[in-house]
RNA sequence: GCCGGGAUGGCGAAAUCGGCAGACGCAUCGGACUUAAAAUCCGAAGAGCCGAAAGGCUCGUGUGGGUUCAAGUCCCACUCCCGGUACCA
């Protein structure tokens, strides 16, 4: 509905509007017709595939699809479509993908709940969030979509699963795993709850052995660690998490022989400690209850032997409810000892329950004196404690343990040896040296490296995922399926409800096959792959993704990669920007991309709360994106999202915020509606620098100090909340310039600039509103594509700069200097206020500071 | 325990490099418009004290110290809240 008329000073007529007081802001209305035309128009939000461009890949982390978008998408998507808006405006060559990572648990939960197949109920789910998507205005390539439970995109998981084989990174292995005796499958970490099944909750859950896929993940280890110095783009909090959670430790491995009078002959014990210097001050060896030596030790002592268990159970019952650190130690002592290979003394052999085998070698050597742990349990049980290392003091050699002994344990390195035979006097940095260089020159340690990553365990006894493309020949044994058969479908129509282990297992058809190498009859796996191998290298699928030849091509991935931004919640820490990392290192090595990780900078955004507490169902504190839109717009919702406070911080969703966003787009349409429509009719001045009115330069100044705040905020610390505080300062001045405006003391080509800019700045915080009112303004260009307003800092330059003048710290009077005074000037001007003259009274300053700008500083005693 | 983050009016927050604390918004109060209300537009407002008013003074950013002409911001010691994580040897 642009200007009907020729006369664009007649602008009520236009619209039909009498008077101001009857311009209602429908956000519905408008919402709905922009949507319905953006969707329409498949080409507004596509990346460009012309290569010689300035790309900028944005992207928020894809959704799981569970039915409907939250509070925290919605702030997600929100701040990575301003950003996209705005890189689009500054020209680049936007990539601003979406997909569904819509494989998965939930999918299987539903369909037994519901009685509706997994793929069925996805796809629905996926219909009405896109559908939201699409209403909330979010400007995806849609053209670039991926679905990972497509053939489409699993297939490629299989390939990257056989390259995984190939190179010696996907392997099997015994592994413990959650199992429902009743459901008679295996259950996810999280389906286990206090310690029963999530469906059974009167079934305690078993841990049974299984053979199980494993992605070595550790074979990167080090590559992921020493990544993490390089990508200064990411938040310190995520590089310090990952850091822990890769968990490198420098140690040693230190074998300790069995006594010969008790043990099996020639059986040793290899324990891994940090502290080998300390070795002279171990009084026992400690083993972890699963340790395999411990049924050798005790096999013909049942008593031990249900102790034991005893201690095993405390252990994963603490594991299950979570705090392992809360439980107390306990041990028993299995009557075996073991040799100090330094000292040869005899330490008893015990089994703890705070000796975790999956760390390390599951033994230790227990020092007393020396570490919190084992100080503990040795005054519970009785055994000795013996100083081994001395705070160091001036250099000198503490001569014995006459000498005062520290506060134990005692932990510190700062130290030297002692009771430690031909190692006394050293220090602790050297003797960890020299200690395990002897260990490895007498053949019985060495130093090593563990980690605290474990391999990635991605076998899944379910239904709704990747089949892994394996099958078992009993010639042939593992034999993985021929590049030329994938995909290996996942088959439909499949009765999930049915009780009692994989889906897939009991499907004969899926099952039986023949073996690629001989030919014969032969079992397909039955496992499905963890999800977070779907999310491990979606983005890269994004850039080709409809290639059926490979993953993706090459130069196209290499063209958009690395990420520029990626957006997500701090959730994803660890696991997925982990795994994904691997990925990227894993896929480089086999030649299909050239970068070593795939973002260069990551935004972890803050949760939305209310009232102080996460939105859940059972707090009944859930605000629903469908009700916002409803109620105010989606305009109104995303630019809450922005302005209820900075992005990386949580943010306390309150109803009446997002009535006052409404409240402000209602300000601006109103301000738009009445001084702007069909405006574009107007020639932009050429040169903004003319002779005009002082209220209107104040407007022109106001304008682009606007632009330029909220420029550098986009490009710099992304705090939106200010961005759109600053527009709303902007309106408010413009709302305080009407009567100037409706005297025509605001030059048109000016006033068309002030809305122009108003416009350009609100598009990426709120589209709709920003759309409506370039066409109302008869704009005919595509705003998406519009250029970035730029400033000239000569208009945003004020004209005359208020000082505070301060006496001993105290702001004691204002003063009004032109811009381009001198700080002598400045000066003087200060010391002749009146009111500073009379709080003198005479005295002559003992000092003046002058800080351009802002304020003058006058000291006097 | 350890690692992050935070604490500022009645509320969400702002103050980007040590320089006028509380921008912007909500709620509140007042005015204009209206028969009235809603909507809209305009205005007031950290607390306390003095003043008829203009205006002025004192206090004030979790607590206690410190540095500085000047501290929400820097330093030292602590309290509480939120998130993550853990017998990792």
């Amino acid at each position: 509905m642009p200007s009907s008329g020729d006369d664009v000073h007649v602008p009520r007529a236009a619209v039909e509007i009498r008077d101001r007081d009857e311009i209602r802001y429908e956000a519905q209305k408008i919402e709905e017709k922009w949507a319905a035309r953006w969707q329409a128009d498949s080409a507004l939000y596509g990346a460009d595939s012309d290569r010689a461009k300035r790309k900028y890949y944005v992207l928020e982390m894809l959704p799981y699809p569970s039915g409907v978008l939250h509070m925290g998408h919605v702030r997600n998507y929100s701040i990575g479509d301003a950003l996209a808006r705005f890189m689009w405006m500054q020209g680049y060559n936007v990539l601003h993908p979406m997909g569904w990572d819509s494989f998965g648990l939930p999918a299987e939960n539903a369909a037994i709940k519901n009685n509706t197949p997994p793929k069925q109920w996805t796809l629905a789910n996926i219909a009405n969030m896109k559908k939201q998507m699409n209403r909330l205005g979010f400007g995806y390539d849609w053209s670039k979509e991926v679905t990972t439970c497509f053939p489409e995109y699993y297939r490629w998981n299989q390939w990257f699963f056989l390259k995984l084989w190939e190179r010696g990174l996907a392997y099997r292995k015994k592994s413990k795993v959650n199992w429902c005796p009743e459901c008679a499958t295996v259950l996810a970490n999280e389906q286990v709850v206090n310690g029963c099944c999530w469906r059974h909750e009167t079934t305690v859950v078993e841990q049974r052995e299984l053979e199980q896929w494993f992605v070595r993940t550790t074979a990167y280890a080090q590559e992921l660690l020493d990544g993490l110095d390089k990508l200064e783009g990411w938040p310190e909090k995520v590089r310090t998490m990952q850091r822990n959670w890769i968990g490198r430790s420098e140690g040693a491995l230190v074998d300790f022989k069995l006594d010969l009078a008790q043990g099996p002959a020639g059986d040793k014990i290899t324990v891994f400690t940090t502290r080998v210097d300390t070795i002279y001050g171990a009084t026992s060896v400690q083993l972890a209850p699963e340790h395999p030596i411990v049924t050798d030790l005790i096999a013909n002592n049942p008593e031990l032997l249900a102790k034991v268990e005893g201690l095993l159970a405390e252990q994963r019952k603490a594991r299950e409810v979570g705090d392992v650190g809360a439980i107390e130690k306990h041990g028993v002592f299995t009557g075996a000892y073991a040799i100090n290979p330094f000292n040869d003394e005899k330490v008893p052999i015990w089994v703890a329950n705070y000796i975790l085998m999956d760390y390390g070698t599951g033994a230790i050597m227990s020092v007393p004196a020396h570490d919190d742990r084992d100080y503990e349990f040795a005054k519970k049980y009785g055994l000795d404690i013996r100083v081994v290392v001395m705070p160091r003091r001036q250099g000198e050699i503490p001569a014995s343990d006459e000498e005062e002994t520290p506060v134990l344990p005692y932990t510190g390195t700062e130290s030297l040896l002692i009771n430690s035979g031909p190692w006394n006097g050293l220090s602790v940095d050297r003797a960890l040296e020299r200690m395990s260089s002897y260990a490895q020159e007498h053949g019985f340690g060495k130093a090593t490296v563990t980690y605290r990553l474990k391999d990635w365990g991605v076998s899944r006894q379910r239904y709704w995922g990747t089949p892994i493309p394996m099958v078992y020949c009993d010639k042939d044994g593992v034999v993985p399926v021929p590049e030329s058969q994938l995909p290996i479908l996942l088959p439909e129509n499949v009765d999930i409800t049915l009780e009692g282990g994989s889906p897939l297992a009991k499907l004969p058809e899926f099952v039986n096959t023949t073996c690629p190498k001989c030919g014969g009859p032969a079992r397909r796996e039955t496992d499905t792959m963890d999800t977070f191998v779907d999310s491990s290298w979606y983005f890269y699928r994004y850039t080709d993704p409809k290639n059926d030849r490979a993953p993706f091509e090459k130069t196209t991935a290499d063209y958009w990669f690395p990420i520029d931004q990626y957006i997500g919640g701090v959730e994803h820490a660890i696991l997925h920007l982990i795994y994904s990392r691997f990925w990227t290192k894993f896929m480089r090595d086999i030649g299909l991309i050239s970068s070593s990780e795939p973002a260069t900078r990551l935004f972890t955004q803050g949760m939305v709360i209310k009232d102080g507490a996460k939105m859940s169902k059972s707090l009944g504190n859930i605000v629903s994106p469908d009700d916002m839109v409803a109620r105010y717009g989606a305009d109104s919702a995303r630019m809450y999202t922005l302005f209820g406070g900075p992005p990386d911080r949580d943010l306390d969703w309150q109803d009446a915020g997002i009535n006052g966003v409404y409240g402000f787009l209602g300000r601006v349409y109103r301000f738009v509606m009445r001084n702007g429509i069909g405006i574009s009719k107007v020639a932009l001045s050429s040169d903004g620098t003319g002779a005009i009115s002082p209220e209107a330069r104040r407007l022109q100044r106001v304008l682009h100090q606007t632009i330029k705040r909220i420029t550098n905020e986009l490009q710099g610390r992304w705090h939106f909340n200010t961005c759109v505080s600053s527009i709303m300062s902007y309106v408010n001045e413009l709302y305080a310039a009407q009567s100037a405006i409706d005297k025509g003391l605001i030059p048109k080509p000016l006033l068309r600039e002030l809305q122009r800019g108003l416009v350009l700045m609100l598009s990426p915080f709120a589209p709709f509103l920003a759309h409506e009112l370039w066409e109302q303004m008869g704009e005919t260009s595509k705003l998406v594509r519009e250029k970035w307003p730029a400033f000239d800092p000569a208009l945003a330059k004020e004209d005359e700069i208020e000082y505070a003048v301060q006496v001993n710290g105290k702001v004691r009077s204002h003063i009004t200097t032109p811009a381009d005074a001198s700080e002598d000037q400045v000066r003087e001007a200060a010391l002749n206020d009146p009111k500073i003259v009379t709080i003198l009274a005479g005295r002559t300053p003992v000092k003046v500071i002058v800080v351009k700008g802002k304020l003058v500083g006058v000291v006097v005693k």
